[in-house]
DNA sequence: CTTGACATTGACGCGACGTCAAGGTTTCTA
DNA sequence: TAGAAACCTTGACGTCGCGTCAATGTCAAG
């Protein structure tokens, strides 16, 4: 029996018999005075061994070692680990289902599903309250470049205490002019102004809010990603606009 | 923001990101004069989006074409057909477990549980009978190597129709007998005795069943694996078997 | 000035084969 | 009996999503 024979009896192809051969899960076989391999029955008996245990998922080392040994006694061993593999596969199975169903809510809800939904909400919270320009496109992609936890949790802070409505006039107001002044010089008085004005418009919570420790998991989040955010933001912002933003958190750190 | 911050933030390796700017899922950010990749707001973003959709399973090719054209509308297929995909695994998985309990159950039955049930049951089938020696093993051996579907039908013919207790001490007699004249010379008229002798002890039914036309499925099967079947088969016989195998061939063939 | 933490490109490795490539052998057919 | 078709041989590269050196350059801090 030559080696395409062999192939098609098992029903695998030639390649994967040699490939067999070359990692040493089956011995070469006698070969023919032409160099042809000859397979006896007991070959292709090996072989549709191999495959049994290959068709189970075990690799080809382990494949090897169970022929070599053929001691049926470490096979429960095998037969329990590919049992725990076939759990572990249904448990990732059903975290994408989750995922996707998810994603699925997103594709109908929002427009962009690959926004985290918190970036989704603060968006339409942002349009709701009638803040629109570059300041509020800039604080949605900050927020879509957090982790989902952190931007959970800052976006709660944000709904309950920043964008509620009866603050609507006055936050249309300082977006407004944080968006004005960016052509103006950093120095110009209106930046102090400015920065007065948001500050004091903070409620006393948010105020509160931003001098207390943040929670465990998501200062941590917050420590890494603060100073490149940090880089970025004032490549977005005009020099005026740079400087109302240190302003005000200099304001807050001392107050 | 330079590749190793980008990365701790979006939380993948550095090697992935250069991964995705050589397969072209990312585009290749400006340098610092230094030569360092510089990634901008706009960049990160972009990566973000990049590790959701693998994520989900995309392949890199799929999340760059899914970047590149950022229309939510070939999304939603990709979303049925990754559900799809899930569906399939869930059922390879399913038929996995039940390989494995199958596989349990012969392991607690039978002694190997590399064999086929229809191996293992005709080998018991036979050692029942009380027929042992070569001829029953290499029976035993040939059915191990056809597939499953194949040795069922035709373990189910020899279980009802050849195998049958009221014929065993017959079916001994044979066996030894074939086993015997191994080393006789194929011109022996025992021989043709012998192949009578097993031809007339068949039931009718079974000489019938071998002049009826196999099953389709089977008889596909049976023209691939016979010829190489036949070969090694030869090469385990003595030529004195040889001859009582073709001797009783060609009897039931002019039958 | 050294040390250490970052960056760069390039190349190999993994797992189980698929897929040529370039040649020799056997088998079928005209 | 020739030639084509179908087999066989070894060898080497491709797959997929990166991990892991390797050799070298850059930069901030002690």
């Amino acid at each position: 029996m030559r080696i395409g024979q062999a192939a098609e009896l098992v029903g695998v192809s030639t390649r994967t018999i040699r490939h067999y051969h070359r990692v040493g899960v089956l011995p070469e076989p006698e070969r023919d005075p032409n160099g042809y391999r000859r397979y006896s029955l007991e070959d292709v008996i090996r072989l549709t061994r191999a495959r049994r245990l290959t068709d189970l998922g075990l690799s080809l080392d382990v494949v090897g070692e169970v022929l070599a040994a053929s001691g049926s006694a470490d096979l429960t061993e095998i037969l329990d680990e590919l049992d725990a593999d076939l759990d572990r596969q249904d448990a990732a199975i059903a975290r994408q289902r989750a995922r996707l169903t998810q994603l699925r809510l997103r594709l109908d809800e929002q427009g962009d599903p690959l926004q985290s939904s918190a970036a989704a909400q603060l968006a339409e919270l942002l349009k709701d309250t009638g803040v629109v320009g570059p300041a509020a496109d800039l604080d949605v992609d900050l927020m879509s470049l957090l982790p989902e936890e952190a931007a959970a949790y800052i976006f709660q802070i944000d709904q309950t205490r920043g964008l509620t409505p009866e603050r609507q006039s006055h936050l249309k107001d300082v977006y407004r002019r944080f968006d004005s002044i960016a052509g103006l010089d950093p120095d110009d008085p209106l930046v102090d102004v400015l920065a007065d004005d948001i500050v004091a418009g903070l409620p006393d919570e948010l105020k509160q809010e931003a001098s207390r420790p943040l929670p465990a998991g998501v200062d941590e989040l917050w420590q890494m990603s603060a100073p490149p955010l940090g880089e970025m933001i004032t490549e977005h912002l005009a020099p005026a606009q740079v400087a109302v933003v240190t302003a005000i958190m200099s304001r807050l750190v001392s107050s």
